[in-house]
DNA sequence: CGTACGTGACGAACAGCGTTCTGGCAAGTA
DNA sequence: TACTTGCCAGAACGCTGTTCGTCACGTACG
């Protein structure tokens, strides 16, 4: 009989060697956390931030994370926050606030594309986080600086934020992981086909239109939700 | 030492009893099982619904209920085209089709509304389920009766189904499982201390506007959002 | 220089989840 | 009556978020 036979003595050994012989290990911190959060949510998706894979991410057990995270759902939070910082705001000008809006607007998708999956945790209440308000008041400056009654330019906020991050979740799952742009073609086909091949008789707009149903990539659709919303806007501010 | 202190053979006895021993009991089905699965939505919310809790509502064990339903998806899938398949539809009228397109609208908010929770699970791709693109087939036949071009009112479809969806999204976080009006108000009255409570510095317009940011319940955001996206379409259509 | 301390890491465990496998009971058929 | 078929459901697997208790470390103090 071996040593190697008796009760696992050296677990506690080789347990430690794995995880404490290391002394130079960089210390957590939130931001540590988030960013290996958002490594994992680039390459696995909403559903593969898991606390234990983040804490794997930085060789440590799940336990560690909540000294610097409030749970997964404060973790979420902090990635949204942490994304939603990297957007540039610009002083709204009211000789140009329409252009401004759309580059803020198309700023925001851009953010929220890039980082797929993120965009899906955005139905929650509005998080009242600093970068977050700092969005909401850039977005509401240029509202006001088009000259929109302000109740009207308030209310107007939601459906602009409700746009974009509709707009990022769509494109999150007409482009899940992976997949290429020939994928995607097909995907779209398949939906195409579905719709056109419906029964005439009870869905004719449906496959009659099939083709304007499936139209326009997230780009287009999302320029044009936004070019409706802003004239309806004006059209109210013009029959006031 | 008594025979209860023996090993568990009465286990068998009193399990079987338990499950096996009432022939009478109703099939299951795939309605039966979303209505269970409903009826814990409405008293436990989306969290809640559970195939292990759908199953013991339904005196079974969770595998039971994957003879009727494919997994969890499938059954929130089917819980969606249920509440879907109860919104009343009506054969659009070009010479009505603006009260009709509200009372749509209206109809498949307070179906989302009626079952809280629902609301969150739209944001999976469209699902192509009967009900479902029933309502997408009148919905679109009552904008194409309206002189739509049938491009903007392919797109304007998807439009209005998320302004609902969102709005019975709001609604639900707004109104929380039993809580009471009052609550509600005071929570508003949360938010609106909250803002009008931000630095004046670095927040002037939100702390400024703070009574428009909160002000109007679901509703009247809902029909303001409607309101604005028709007068848009119009806008659209007219300078065409 | 030795020792006690406080701080933070983290293995283990708990309760629960969705899902699959397997055995067994009940009813329908020959 | 014997057999076959098909639904039912217990047990188990691997996973999740979260908490508890312990244990190693750097530091400050005697």
């Amino acid at each position: 009989m071996s040593l190697a036979d008796g009760p696992p003595l050296m677990n506690v050994s080789v347990r430690h060697r794995s995880t404490r012989d290391r002394p130079a290990k960089a210390p957590l911190s939130q931001e540590a956390v988030v960013d290996a959060a958002l490594a994992i949510l680039k390459s696995d998706g909403l559903e593969g931030v898991t606390m234990r894979r983040v804490a794997a991410a930085l060789d440590t057990g799940a336990a560690s994370l909540y000294v610097y995270v409030s749970g997964r759902e404060g973790l979420l939070q902090a990635m949204l926050d942490r994304v939603t910082a990297t957007i540039d705001l610009e002083a709204p000008d009211p000789s140009r606030w329409r252009p401004q809006l759309h580059s803020l607007l198309l700023r925001m998708h851009q953010a929220l594309v890039t980082h797929p999956g993120i965009a899906a945790m955005t139905l929650a209440d509005p998080p009242t986080t600093e970068a977050v308000l700092l969005l909401a008041e850039n977005l509401l400056g240029i509202l006001l600086a088009g000259g929109l009654d302000p109740q009207d330019a308030a209310w107007a906020c939601d459906i602009f934020v409700l746009l974009v991050t509709a707009a990022a979740r769509e494109d999150d799952v007409r482009r899940p992981r992976g997949r290429r742009d020939d994928d995607r073609q097909s995907q779209v086909d398949d939906v195409y086909n579905t719709f056109a091949g419906l029964p005439p008789d009870r869905f004719p707009l449906i496959a009659g239109h099939a083709a304007q149903m499936v139209a326009g990539d997230g780009d287009e659709r999302f320029r044009f939700a936004i070019d409706v919303v802003v004239d309806g806007m004006l059209a109210r501010a013009a029959r006031r």
